[in-house]
DNA sequence: AAAGGGGACAACCGCCAGTCT
DNA sequence: TAGACTGGCGGTTGTCCCCTT
């Protein structure tokens, strides 16, 4: 994978001879002044290096060229020397420990590669980030999800552990653990908290040391979006019907959707996945030949669904944890004039709500912010990062981590009722699954700009009192703000408003019909029965 | 054989925080 | 205390190689 420093071979070599014999003209910010080289490094460069910081020792930089009369900026030197020229670096491919590290170490810091590079000894941050960066691309490609399950409940029952031991959350006990998971306990708790939102994996808790999931409410294995796998691969830029399709984030809540009964296979496809190199040539878990995962409880399971944005759509700061992995991805939904915006930006399909297998680009799959430009003071469309949506769902996320300090059997209870969904509860898993910080999750962002209403979000619309409501229920600090966003939550929620008696999302999204949706027209006292039940 | 796309990776850029003066 | 300096970090870019079509 590395290169040795003198290995310089093809890259840059064209471009090195030429740009680096001109002195002067490749000049940057540290060296504007002085005309330094630019570009890349020649052995003698590499040699004078060497010797210098054999000689002084690393530091100093901006010494080097002044002591060496190396024609570099300090900060090259420091680059070229921590990547290339340290004895202590290892040369070739990541190891499948070493990589397995990584996705671990990822999903707890998220995009920290100098942290990571940290904990892999010889490894460069620059190495580390070039390769997730192409690692991503190509599971994206692929459909597939970022972080292997196994990973997933890694990560999920170091932070149970973390607050068994300190269940106020304080986690002052152990420094370490508090210093290596930089994701704030509140967001964590809430992510727990919310995993009903992203109900569908209850066989997950089968799996082996998924034991905390069945802890403090965790029956419902929700919060396992982010293991969704994407679509297949796709060929064309995604239509805005496609971005809007799936509320994976949404998804149907229900718990009786349920992850395929073959989970397994899925985490084995992963797992093969991130072998193969072609990732087009993988036979997909989610083959619609696959009459496991697609004919699940009759219905098909979200994985098989186009769209599902589970873990793609991020807004992510690069960040973030495992939201951070989302970080390579298109500025904006990518509208076409065959789709509408409505009132907060989102897409309003107008066209087919079938799209092709190909119509999903894994790169246009993920998501961002629309532009601000382009979707001005739609009070629903709030980008995490300008509306102060992200206080608003930090306050809802304070919200409810204060519920949960009610104890974990209100908690569970209230995990348990996302199953049968009162209004209420649903309500304040939708506030708290958008907080963009949520490892593991989705930013208020993601999830608010995936799930677009199937009909528009007009206030004239079935649903919008219902909206309204949900908005004005809100109460916060955050006054119109916050309501705004919650309004934003009811926009994305509309479907439900529609269909009170479908306990989530039912709709038909691509004209399926999918699971997850319990279409009972059950009475929200059965949730509480379930949830005494266990879940 | 040529073209196109993706993978790999070195290097640069801009920002930020800590330290120094 | 403020400004300059320095180092570090994360994101992005640009180039070449390889494979597929």
């Amino acid at each position: 994978m590395m290169t040795n420093g003198s290995e310089e071979k093809r890259k840059w070599k064209t471009r090195g001879e030429s740009s680096g014999n001109e002195e002067g003209s490749s000049v940057g910010k540290c060296d504007a002044a002085i005309g330094l080289k630019k570009g890349p490094w020649t052995s003698a460069e590499d040699a004078i290096l060497m010797e210098y910081v054999t000689t002084h020792g690393e530091g100093n930089w901006n010494a080097v060229q002044k002591h060496s009369g190396l024609s570099r900026c300090g900060k090259s030197c420091r680059l070229r020397w921590a990547n290339h020229l340290r004895p202590d670096l290892k040369k070739g491919a990541f190891s499948p420990e070493e990589e397995r590290l990584i996705i671990e170490l990822h999903a707890k810091m998220g995009n920290k590669w100098a942290r990571m590079a940290a904990e892999l000894p010889g490894r460069t941050d620059n190495e580390i980030k070039n390769y997730w960066n192409t690692r991503i691309k190509r599971l994206q490609r692929a459909g597939l999800p970022i972080y292997p399950p196994e990973i997933c409940l890694k990560v999920l029952e170091g932070n149970h552990q973390a607050q068994c031991m300190d269940p106020n959350g304080t986690n002052g006990g152990d420094p370490v653990q508090k210093d290596h998971r930089e994701i704030p306990e509140l967001v964590f708790k809430n992510f727990k908290i919310n995993r009903g939102v992203l109900s569908y994996l209850p066989n997950l808790l089968d799996v082996p040391g998924s034991n905390i999931m069945k802890q403090d409410g965790f029956g419902s294995s929700n919060n396992y979006a982010f293991m969704l796998p994407t679509l297949p691969p796709p060929k064309r830029l995604r239509t805005a019907t496609e971005d809007c399709i799936f509320p994976a984030v949404v998804d149907t809540g229900g718990v009786s959707s349920g992850l395929p009964p073959n989970f397994s296979q899925l985490t084995t496809d992963y797992a093969a996945s991130e072998r193969i190199p072609d990732p087009f040539g993988l036979s997909s878990p989610y083959d619609p030949s696959d009459v496991n995962i697609t004919t699940y409880e009759g219905q098909p399971p979200f994985a098989a669904l186009p769209g599902s944005h589970a873990f793609l759509n991020d807004d992510s700061s690069s960040s973030e944890p495992i939201s951070g992995a989302m970080k390579l991805e298109l500025p904006s939904l990518q509208y076409t004039d065959t789709h509408q915006l409505d009132s907060w930006g989102a897409m309003t399909p107008t066209a087919s709500p079938l799209p092709s297998v190909e119509s999903v680009d894994t790169n246009t799959f993920i998501q961002s912010p629309p532009p601000t430009t382009e979707q001005p003071e739609s009070p629903g469309c709030l980008s995490p990062r300008s509306s102060g949506l992200l206080e608003a769902v930090l306050y809802e996320s304070l919200t409810l981590t204060n519920m949960n300090c009610l104890g974990n059997n209100q908690a569970s209870v209230a995990a348990s009722m996302e199953h049968h969904l009162p209004f209420d509860s649903r309500k304040r898993d939708w506030g708290i699954q958008a907080d963009p910080n949520s490892p593991l999750g989705h930013s208020a962002a993601s999830v608010f700009s995936v799930c677009t209403p199937m009909s528009g979000s007009s206030s004239d619309e079935p649903g919008c009192e219902m909206k309204q409501e949900m908005a004005s229920q809100v109460s916060s600090p955050y006054g119109e703000e916050k309501q705004a966003a919650a309004a934003a939550a009811a926009d994305c929620m509309q479907i439900d408003f529609n269909r009170p008696d479908v306990l989530l999302g039912s709709g038909s999204y691509f004209g399926l019909s999918y699971g997850g949706c319990v279409e009972k027209g059950e009475p929200p006292a059965t949730a509480q029965t379930d949830a005494a039940g266990g879940g």
